[in-house]
DNA sequence: CTTTTTTCTTACCGCAGGGTAAGATAACCC
DNA sequence: GGGTTATCTTACCCTGCGGTAAGAAAAAAG
């Protein structure tokens, strides 16, 4: 693999550049994670990658939970910041829920956007767990307030939101498990199929000549993953 | 909780009962993997639920891993045998789908069958993993032929069964996560209306009068858990 | 060029936890 | 009731791994 030569590189002299260091843990880290989960990935393994030896990684962070949990941040951030977006967008509550599908399922094929789902936040103890469920809840709420919105407005039908949430959800999450960048399907692709099973369901209703063309594909803000220092660059 | 002390009591005396011994082992086992996960259980955990020492385990499994493929074995077996049943059944492809998340969902409710699909297989080295995956391939592939076969009688969409087939199994796993004994709705519940979203999707088509209702709910076969003892006896 | 600071290494500690040795004792069998 | 077998315990080993101590060496500062 090239990809942790590209992350090796940082660590090759002795240049001082923190963020640039921090961040190439942290991307070390998560492949790991997401490779042979948390507890299976020793702080050597994370090491190797980088070509440096672990006492190095405590000059960076505390210890292992830590990274875990910068981790997590990285990847709520991004959620959040996509989420954001969609809720300023106009639209029906359906359209929302459908750019909140294609939004979420670009996160899911980031490595950062992926750990947030699929690695197990019991291994954070106390009081970061908190904050990671914390989170967690934040996007629950947020989908669960579009389908609310939808049905309002009359554009989705009147399901229990709680559920409905929870069932979109279980079903955008899954992708992280067999997601493989190398696959034939795009994310694009993906999200198109899902967002069309998702709004007209399973049944087979023919070829209906008054059926609306089930929410139309608008120009998506695609979720482009930001490196650090962009984001702690002033926001232009 | 009375639940360990139930369990405990098999352990009471030192009465010879390898079978009741070993089920009681596995139903602590799973209990734990579950609240706690696999690598944070300690086979000391274990022991002390059923009040005997670690050493008294390996009289009943080789090691740790062997505890956990048990448990995997158990809950594949629930699965494939509901399974069966479904596929045994009439109807058209898209009351078959029904009838599998109804049975899904059941099986989820159950710990063995939550184990097999929020526990992490790759704690399973080599041929143990294979097993278990390919057993986890066969659920896939099924849920993907009755897709397959609704399409084809025209009961459902022309959806692509597989990423219908991941959405849905998505979207019933994920129940797995957030599932409460204790919570408000019952499983039968969840089921209705997970089968109506699916079935009907989010769109609102207000109250149309031809509208035919959703999949029946037909009598069912709910899935019941059933001991060791009894799947080694005979076939009644 | 000297001083200071940061970066990273070698060597090590401690302990949790899977797994084993050896034997006591209770249950079963004839 | 004596021999046999299954059951379970106390005591222990040992590896892996998170984390630390102490210091070497390079980079930055002036």
């Amino acid at each position: 693999m090239a990809k942790d030569a590209i992350l090796a590189k940082v660590f090759a002299d002795r240049r001082r550049d923190p963020d640039g260091k921090r961040e190439a843990i942290l991307r070390a880290a998560v492949q790991l994670f997401l490779e042979r989960g948390y507890t299976r990935t020793a702080l050597n393994d994370i090491a190797d990658r980088l070509r440096i030896t672990k006492p190095a990684l405590y000059h960076y962070f505390r210890n292992k939970e830590e990274i875990l949990l910068e981790c997590y941040r990285w990847g709520c951030l991004l959620i959040r910041e996509s989420l954001d977006e969609i809720t300023s967008h106009g639209g029906t509550g359906l359209d929302k829920i459908a750019a909140f599908m294609r939004s979420y399922i670009a996160l899911i094929a980031i490595d950062f956007g992926r750990a947030v789902i699929r690695l197990d936040d019991g291994e954070l103890s106390g009081e970061a767990g908190a904050e990671i469920r914390t989170y967690k809840r934040e996007i629950d709420r947020r989908l669960r307030s579009l389908i609310q919105e939808g049905i309002e407005d009359g554009s989705v039908a009147p399901v229990d939101p709680k559920l409905a949430a929870f069932a979109i959800a279980g079903a955008l999450n899954w992708i992280g498990t067999w997601y493989r960048p190398a696959g034939t399907l795009s994310t694009e692709e993906i999200a198109e199929k899902y967002v069309k099973l998702f709004t007209d369901g399973l049944t087979n209703r023919g070829v209906q000549a008054g059926s609306r063309p089930a929410v139309a594909a608008r120009g998506l803000s695609v979720v482009r993953e930001r490196t650090r220092s962009e984001r702690r660059a002033p926001r232009t």
